[in-house]
DNA sequence: TTGTAATAGTTACTTTTGTAACTAACAAGG
DNA sequence: CCTTGTTAGTTACAAAAGTAACTATTACAA
């Protein structure tokens, strides 16, 4: 049934990055859902912060490209368990800075700690060359 | 904020690659699914009945890894739409034979052919060994 | 001013997904 | 045959995500 000029679905470059990505996403998942009872768009907004700081909906969203509404979402649930802080803007009303809570920056650590290990896990699986040559080249089709 | 321990989340491989993955399947989203209103498990399930031939849900599933309810509802609007036929085993009465019908064979010629312009497109915006590299390190790392 | 457009973020409504429980059919040992 | 366990697939219910419309505020130009 495979036509000669069919290509394999494993040669499907947004297959193939779905597929690892889910792979690889798999037992982090485990680790902020099971700990801190996270979803997705909440440890990235939770990395931001304990990344970069102090920042607003907006930035993260447009850093993460994450829409709006996800981040609405995520912000909602991590200041209602105590991990961030919303602070209105003084000059424009519209925008809130968030910033970690103590509880926040301690689930950040423990989050950060996990993934770098878990990096380093799925590191290993690939030579050094591949690894570098891996990030550099998903840093490229992340570029839209 | 950035303490000297922390990894930036764009050297974390897990985030690396679902940025990637998004951003590269944006365009054959809107594809399958404003020209044939197909979810992402039903062109899959499409793509499997096309490249290999008639399948059960069951072995669709698992080289796919995907989840069974998913593979249930795919096949359930699939053929709903007339995209597969549904037949079941004669000796084993638990398993239904998925196939495309000619309907379907046409929808997964035309998408098989904007998937592999697509392909290409996304491959020429790295060097050849950049995209060898890349194709086969995400192999390594789909296997769980 | 004041009217129009833009921006930040939220909400209501719908669709999709996740989870677990379920039916139906087969398998295999007693 | 029966019981127990397994496998294929479905369904019910709950959680999450997508979409568009909404509020509130700011910007900016007539």
């Amino acid at each position: 049934m495979t036509a000669k000029g069919d290509f394999d679905l494993q040669d499907f470059l947004p297959y193939l990055l779905n597929q690892a990505a889910e792979a690889s996403s798999l037992e982090f998942q485990q680790v902020y859902k099971d700990r801190y009872g996270m979803l997705r768009a909440e440890w990235r907004v939770l990395f931001h912060l304990g990344l970069y700081g102090q920042m607003t909906a907006g930035e993260i969203g447009r850093r993460a490209r994450i829409h709006k509404t996800k981040i609405s979402r995520a912000v909602h649930r991590l200041s209602e368990r105590r991990f961030i802080t919303r602070r209105k803007d003084n000059i424009d009303r519209r925008v809130e800075h968030l910033a970690l809570t103590g509880q926040g920056a301690a689930a950040y650590r423990d989050l950060s700690d996990v993934a770098r290990v878990y990096d380093a896990a799925l590191t290993a699986r690939l030579t050094p060359a591949e690894a570098a040559l891996l990030r550099s080249t998903l840093k490229k089709l992340a570029d839209v």
